[in-house]
DNA sequence: AACTATTTATAAGC
DNA sequence: TGCTTATAAATAGTT
């Protein structure tokens, strides 16, 4: 498609193949993704190469999910090999009727989409959103309202922060203007006492309770 | 590709999504054909459509026979292509790999890379104009990763809040000590000074400068 | 891997 | 659906 046609048949020339074969299958996993977006569809494909490497992609779920699928709605095929879930080639497992590894992908992936779909009612019900399913534009919305919201329980939370700090700091004032008039009521009326004495002798640190916080 | 760009979403009216859905089918088949014949490859698709339907293409042999390939050469690789997160062209796995603990690590690995796929996406997003390719599996991921980094932030802010009160406990706590052990030693040694007279007369409300907050 | 000149695919309209 | 056409994408050959 570019520079000249193409025969269709077997490329010949064992790079020009191998060249052919990345940039299609590339485009072609591409494709498949479009259509599974724009159509909301499901979709899995296995490529093997010439070589026997293997790729894949499957649009939604995992393929062994696609494979159970085609399996249930494709009757002909069913009797097949041994319906594929379990017995699959290198050791044979007996106990479960399906791969520990691919159970718990599956579980895993089921947990998430839950997950996900807790989340959007939680937030349309927050948002008054309604029904519907979210676009982009939405979900950007919503995030906005997200990171207003956590703005605004941050911004409480600093307030009260402060209003403790400033009391303290107020506290801190009293309290070191009291201790120098006191200092100062000692040199001015009671000339034997040592200064330095008495402030050496101070047992701390000390701490005390708080109104408004305990930590 | 035809007649102006189309967005990499659900198309929501239903017969544009269903005449899209013909017309990408076909392409897609038809590329499928094309990558098998051209590069000597196996090719299997499978296409579920919303309602149902199914379709299905096996270039070599029967789709029974692709999937019996597929369980055998990788019975637990399924687990990678899904989510379609980020992740373009599968990454080629190669033919034998039966081990379940390097399928954990694989996955784990696969993961990481979609999230860092996430990340670089929706920061491109935010910083770089464009992009607006996020679908809402990314976007849901993105929020959850933004609403992370906005608690750590906070974290850190919380944590030089805390510093600054405790400071202000201790020095609180400091100069109440050096009070009442002035005002005992001024009792013990100078019976003839009037204590309350000293308490009325301290001139406050006073502050003091902080050394971490300047408000 | 990047770059074009082309070929293909296809969105919109009928 | 099928046909047409303008335009977006894919990609063959080249560097």
């Amino acid at each position: 498609m570019a520079r000249g046609k193409v025969q269709m048949k077997r490329i010949e020339n064992p790079v020009h193949r191998q060249v052919t074969f990345c940039k299609r299958r590339a485009g072609l996993l591409k494709k498949a993704k479009e259509l599974s977006v724009l159509c909301d569809a499901e979709i899995g494909v296995l490529i093997f190469s010439a070589h026997g490497k293997h790729y894949e992609l499957a649009t939604k779920g995992t393929m062994q999910g696609l494979i159970d699928k085609y399996m249930k709605s494709s009757p002909a095929a069913a009797a097949g090999s041994g319906v594929g879930l379990g017995m699959a080639a290198g050791s044979g497992q007996s106990a479960d009727q399906s791969k520990d590894p691919n159970q718990d992908a599956k579980e895993e992936i089921t947990m998430l989409k839950q997950e996900i779909e807790t989340l959007q009612k939680g937030l349309r019900y927050i948002f008054g959103g309604g029904a519907s399913e979210m676009n982009l534009e939405e979900l950007l919305v919503l995030e906005k309202h997200l990171e207003i919201w956590i703005c605004q329980i941050r911004s409480t939370k600093m307030e009260i922060l402060f209003k403790e700090i400033q009391l303290l700091r107020n506290k801190e004032g009293i309290l070191k203007a009291a201790n120098q008039y006191l200092l100062d009521k000692m040199e001015e009326n009671v000339e034997f006492t040592n200064i330095q004495a008495v402030m050496d002798n101070i047992p701390y640190p000390l701490t005390v309770q708080n109104e408004i916080f305990q930590i």
